[in-house]
DNA sequence: TAACTTTCTTTGGACAGTTGACAAAGTAAG
DNA sequence: CTTACTTTGTCAACTGTCCAAAGAAAGTTA
C-alpha cells in the first residue's frame, strides 16, 4: 500500500546531493569519474553538485590519482573534521558525553557518576555541564557543532517519539529533555533509547556496516535490543520495539519484575548473575562479586563459578537470539554491555543455543558478535544520530550551509 | 547510514503521479482540489497529473460534487475494473486461483485438491490450467490483465528473492515457478510466501489499512506469519523472517519437526490438535476429526473437549505473540489459517495470555483479531502483489500504457 | 445584482538533470 | 618524437519538471 510524499526539484537535488556526499563520506577519497560510475547520474550532474560539496567545505581535491589509460583523475576526499557532533549516554547511574568528528573519532569525554533516573533536574544541569566543558577542553570552532544526541535508558514516546517514557522514568514526567537542552546550546537534539544508539554505532562503525538488517543487544542490569531494518531504526507503532529482555524464554520460569514469568532478563539481567555467582561465593566463604565486570574478570581468570554463570546465561540467550533470528532474521546480531566483555566465553553457548533452536538457514547465516566499541558505544551511537540527521537530504541544505530556497 | 539512488526528473514525475493515483484509489472519488490539499502539490501539477490519469482510463469525471461556499468540485473516481489481476494461492495440498478486480474484488474463482509439495510439473500444470478456465470464463480483455501474483507455501530463497526455498521443498529443486509461467501468459509473475501474501491482503482489504506495522499469523498445518514494517513486507537478510512457527515457548517442550523442542508448531500446529482432540475422544468412544474445521465446528456447537484444546492453544499462541509483541511491536495482528474461524473462543485466551505476558504498554496499544477475509485470503494477497508493484512509481508507465521515455 | 469563495486552467518562468561537443591530461605504439 | 587512443572533466544547448501568478468558471451569500 504506497504511501509516499510529493517530490519537487529541490528534493531532487537534495536527494542526489545527499548521495554523492555520503558516497565521497563513505568512501573516504573518490574521483569524480567513479562517482558517476556508482550514482548513475551524468558526468556534468557529478560535476555540479562535486562543486556544490567543494564550495561547503566538507570535500577538498586532494591531489592527482592513478591513470587508469587515460586522464588521471583528481580525488576527492571528505573533510571528517569539518564539523563535530556530541554525543551523551544517560545511564541509569551515570553520564558519558563525548565530542566526535564525523568519522566517529573521539576528540573529548567527559564521564560523571550520577543516578539519573530519580534526579530529572540535577541531571540536566550534569549533563549540561559535561557538554560545557567538553567544548571548552577542545579546540573546536563551536558554530561547527552540528548537534547533540541524547541516548536515554527509556523507550522513547509521544506523539513524536521524542520524549521519555513516564512509565519507565515516572520522576520525569513533566521534563522535556529535548526541549530543555535545546535552547541552552542553541542546537538540534536528538533523542535515542539507548539500545537503538548502540545499533547505530555498530552500523557506522563497528561490523555492522555491510549490513540492512542487524540488531544489537544491550546486556545489562536490563536487557534490551536495537533493530535496524532496511537500514533505517525501527521503533515499531509505539516506540518499544526490541523489548528482548521481556520475551519469555520458557512459560513457567522465575517471576520477572514485569510481572511475568521466565523472561529472559530474570536470567541474564545484571542482578540475576551477581546474585547467582554471590550464591554459590557466599557458600564457599569467597568474597562477594558486585558487578558484571567482576564477574568477567573472575571468569577470564578461571573463576569455574563465574565461567558456569556467563555458560548459562550464553545458553538463555541463545533461546532468545534464536527467536529474534526466526523472526526477524538479521544478517547481523551485535552483542553489547558490559556483559559482551566476556567474549567467546559467552559466544560459545549463545551460537550452540541458536545452532540447535533456530531454522538452520537463517541461523547459519546470521552472524553473531561481540561488539568492539567499547565503553563509549552509546555514547558513540548518540552522537552518530547527530551525523545521521544532518546528512539526510532534507537536512543537508542547513548543514551545508546553503542559502536557503 | 543513508543508502538512496540518484533521481532524475522522470522519477519525480513517477513518484507523483503515482501519489496522485494512489490517493484517488484510496479515496474512491476525491477533487482535484482535495488532491492539492492532500498532497501538498501545486494546483497546476495536480491537474496535469490528472490529465494524464484522465486519459489513461484509470480515472473518470462523474460529475458534480458539493460546494463548499464557491465553485462546486469535480469529482474524479477510480475505475476498479481498469485492469484485473490473477492470484494463486498454492498450498501444500490445493490450489486457489481466484481473477480480481483493482477492488480486491473476486470475478472468477478455481479450486482444486493437488498434492504441490511432490509433483511440480504436475502442479505448473495444474495452476496454467486453473489460470486458463478462469480467464476464459470470465468477460474481461486479456491485454487487461496486469500480472500474476502466487503465494507459496515456503520462504523465498534466491539471489532475487524469488526462488522456492529448496530446503522446505526439495523436490521442487531445479524448477523456477516465475521464469516457468512468465512466458506461458506473456505477464509479469511474481512469487511470495503465504503468510506474507496474507499480511498484504489484510493491510490492502482487512483491517490493517491505517497500520504501517502489522502482523498476520497463519495457522495451518504449520504456522508462519507475514510482517508489514513500514508499509513495506519485511522479509529479513535470507527471505525467512517471520518464522514465528519454530520460536520457542518453553525451552524444554516436545520435540518439533525442526529439531527444537518447545516450538510453537508443535503445540497449536493442525497435527497437534487433532491429535489432542482424538486423543481424548477415542477415550470416551466418540468419532475422530480429520480436520481443524472438524474441531472448530464441533467447538461452535460446545464440545467441551474441543473449547478446551482451542482454549490452551490460544493460551500457547498468546506466548508466542507476546514476544512478537514485544520485540515488533506492531499496530495490529491478525491471526488467519483455519483455527482463525474459532473467533473468539481462540481470541480470549490470546488475550489473556499476551496481557500477562507482554509490555503493557505495547500491548495494550495493539490490537489483535481474527482475519475476515475468509478462505481466499491467501490468493487475494497474492492478486493484490500485483495491484501493488503495478502501482509502485517505476512500473507506472507500464501499467498505464504511457510511451517510453 | 454585486461581492465573495472555491475550483480549475493558462501562461511564463526557475531550475533540475541530460546530451553532445570539446578541452585537458594522461597512456600506448611505431 | 609523433600520432592515435583513452579517460577525465567542463560547457552550452535542451528537455522536462513543478511552481507562482493571473484569470476564467461556477457556485454561495447578502
Amino acid at each position: 500500500m504506497p504511501r509516499s510524499q510529493a517530490t519537487d526539484l529541490y528534493a531532487v537535488r537534495e536527494n542526489n546531493l545527499s548521495l554523492v556526499l555520503n558516497m565521497v563520506r563513505r568512501a573516504g577519497a573518490i574521483s569524480r569519474a567513479d562517482l558517476v560510475r556508482q550514482t548513475q547520474l551524468s558526468a556534468t550532474t557529478v560535476s555540479a553538485l562535486v562543486n556544490v560539496l567543494l564550495e561547503s567545505g566538507f570535500v577538498v581535491e586532494t591531489g592527482i590519482g592513478e591513470s587508469s589509460g587515460g586522464r588521471p583523475p583528481i580525488m576527492l576526499a571528505f573533510v571528517y573534521e569539518a564539523r563535530h557532533v556530541l554525543g551523551v549516554e544517560m545511564g541509569a547511574t551515570h553520564l558519558t558525553a563525548v565530542l566526535m568528528d564525523l568519522h566517529g573519532q573521539i576528540i573529548g569525554r567527559q564521564y560523571q557518576q550520577f543516578a539519573t533516573l530519580a534526579n530529572p533536574t540535577g541531571s540536566i544541569n550534569q549533563i549540561t555541564q559535561l557538554l560545557q566543558m567538553i567544548i571548552a577542553a577542545a579546540a573546536i570552532n563551536p558554530s561547527h557543532l552540528l548537534g547533540i544526541g541524547l541516548a536515554v535508558p527509556s523507550p522513547l514516546d509521544g506523539e513524536n517519539l521524542d520524549q521519555l517514557s513516564t512509565v519507565i522514568m515516572p520522576q520525569w514526567a513533566g521534563y522535556d529533555l529535548k526541549a530543555t537542552l535545546q535552547p541552552l546550546f542553541k542546537l538540534p537534539v536528538y533523542l535515542e533509547n539507548d539500545a537503538n544508539a548502540g545499533v547505530i554505532a555498530e552500523q557506522w562503525w563497528g561490523r555492522g556496516r555491510d549490513y540492512a538488517n542487524l540488531a544489537y543487544i544491550k546486556l545489562g542490569t536490563g536487557v534490551g535490543s536495537g533493530l535496524i531494518v532496511k537500514n533505517e531504526v525501527y521503533r515499531g507503532d509505539g516506540g518499544t520495539a526490541g523489548e528482548i529482555g521481556h520475551t519469555t524464554i520458557t512459560s513457567d520460569g522465575p517471576l520477572c519484575r514485569c510481572g511475568n514469568r521466565g523472561c529472559l532478563e530474570s536470567f541474564v539481567g545484571a542482578p540475576a548473575l551477581i546474585a547467582e555467582v554471590n550464591q554459590h561465593r557466599q557458600i564457599n566463604g569467597e568474597a562477594a562479586v558486585h558487578s558484571i565486570n567482576d564477574i568477567v574478570a573472575a571468569a577470564n581468570q578461571h573463576d569455574p563459578i563465574c565461567r558456569q554463570v556467563i555458560d548459562k546465561a550464553g545458553a538463555y540467550l541463545g533461546i532468545a537470539i534464536a527467536n529474534l533470528i526466526n523472526l526477524f532474521n538479521p544478517g547481523l546480531i551485535v552483542l553489547g554491555g558490559e556483559l559482551a566483555a566476556a567474549g567467546n566465553l559467552l559466544l560459545t553457548p549463545v551460537h550452540q543455543a541458536v545452532t540447535q533452536r533456530a531454522m538452520s538457514k537463517a541461523a547459519s547465516e546470521a552472524t553473531i558478535t561481540t561488539s568492539q566499541l567499547g565503553a563509549n558505544a552509546i555514547a558513540i551511537g548518540a552522537g552518530t544520530l547527530v551525523i545521521h540527521h544532518a546528512f539526510q537530504p532534507a537536512n543537508l541544505g542547513l548543514t551545508l550551509g546553503m542559502k536557503g530556497r
